[in-house]
DNA sequence: TGAAATAAAAATGTATACACTATGCATGTA
DNA sequence: TACATGCATAGTGTATACATTTTTATTTCA
């Protein structure tokens, strides 16, 4: 059974472990059993365990030895280190990206946040709002031109995702996000490599204060929301389906 | 056959690659096979597997599906990006360091560098120095606080090591090196947290430019050093012992 | 002679079987 | 009733066997 050459079944399942758990189907909390998880993909835990042990080191997953390992569930204080960092990562590259892209990737990067404006101007699809929203961070992130420092900030990133739903879309923090990229863009298209790095700065720290704000201050009905249908997190480790 | 309880067979093993790779006996290029290491840890190969794939994570090593994992081998150009993520890293922790860390700590970080600058007075021992400016460099970095940080930035350094032994240790270059230190614990104690910011990040980025300047000045030697024992690097990949 | 094709060998990827550890439950005791 | 102890069960860690792929060596043909 094998899809892609050159591709291994450690690294689908790995992907798929991935998947569910941005998606939410795999919500932080959870503990993963190696033998279900085989069975559902048709494959023996040898590549399973791969996998896991993969996730494990990204820090997607959490595991003691000898012990079921478990979607990995961040508290405030982590949430609020990991966004530290990523903001000085983030606002690094966007001052090595303010001299190092060139001006085609310039105009590039204006066109995805012309694109963006576009959505929101006429309330079109907010799922397609945030992909360009991806695509911008991940353009100036590209602009660095240094692949290490584009790796290590992807690690970080890839941390938050299973976070991310939790982020309310209302039309005022979309026109703040949208404002917060016009700074951004002006900065890094004008050559301003220190008004890019604050901005690119401020604007992920302020995402994950936000974040953070709207989790302490959901705390209560915290338990409810878990219960409901396709919105993750658990507050006690659970098996996973 | 356990050694210490809560402990894996494949942790131990990736530690003993890890070190392997450090003190050289697995050099940049070498190409490790699974079945020889396992018999060389008298385990099965499934443990050493396991530690191969959390190595890889780490980019200590590299790999493609179905080929054998190679010990990294860093281009200058790979190094030269390595020592900028890591010398803005390590700026970037210094700057935190500054503000965060307890007048008590920096009392320590000042011990460190005083205890170095006697080695380097009296004619020490250079490996104990060495061990001073880690435990140096280690202090700032757990001092701006920020676990997500302080991992990064270890997991960056790591990959540097292997290359360390390529540094000379020239009197010159100690006593820069100390130099460089004064500053950086100047400024940390005095408050000013741009000029730490400064001082780490020029420090760092000096390092590796320095190591990448001895690297391709001796390139034409590189083949010679190789064949010496207890010197690392391979140019085309040879399997280990 | 050299290069492409092919067959043999070796190494990796995966499956399965077994061993060890941890956790929960039941039983017995103070 | 509360607590400790032992047993049963579930799950991870490791070994081994098999399948697939890569690599090496060999052979053949231009």
């Amino acid at each position: 059974m094998t899809s892609k050459p050159n591709t291994t079944q450690a690294a689908l399942v790995r992907r798929g472990i991935e998947q569910s758990i941005f998606n939410g189907d795999l919500a932080p909390g959870t503990a993963i059993e190696e033998g279900r998880l085989a069975s559902v993909y048709g494959v023996s835990r040898t590549p399973v365990r791969e996998a896991i042990a993969n996730l494990v080191q990204v820090g997607l997953l959490t595991k003691l030895a000898h012990r079921r390992a478990v979607v990995s569930q961040l508290d405030p204080g982590n949430l609020l280190e990991l966004f530290e960092a990523l903001a000085e990562m983030e606002g690094l590259a966007a001052k090595l990206a303010t001299i190092r892209m060139s001006p085609s990737e310039k105009t590039a990067l204006l066109d995805i946040h012309n694109q963006a404006a576009d959505i929101l101007n006429t309330d079109g699809d907010i799922n397609d709002y945030a992909a360009l929203g991806e695509r911008f961070h991940q353009s100036v992130l590209e602009g660095c031109r240094n692949r290490v420092l584009i790796e290590a900030t992807a690690a970080l990133s890839v941390r938050v995702h299973p976070y991310r739903r939790y982020q309310i879309a209302v039309p005022e923090r979309l026109q703040g996000n949208q404002r917060d990229h016009q700074v951004i863009v002006d900065a890094i298209t004008s050559g301003d490599s220190g008004a890019a790095y604050d901005a690119m700065r401020g604007h992920t720290a302020e995402q994950g204060d936000a974040l953070v704000r709207f989790i302490l201050l959901n705390k209560a009905s915290y338990k409810e929301l878990h219960r409901s249908p396709g919105v993750i997190g658990a507050a006690e480790p659970r098996i996973a389906v």
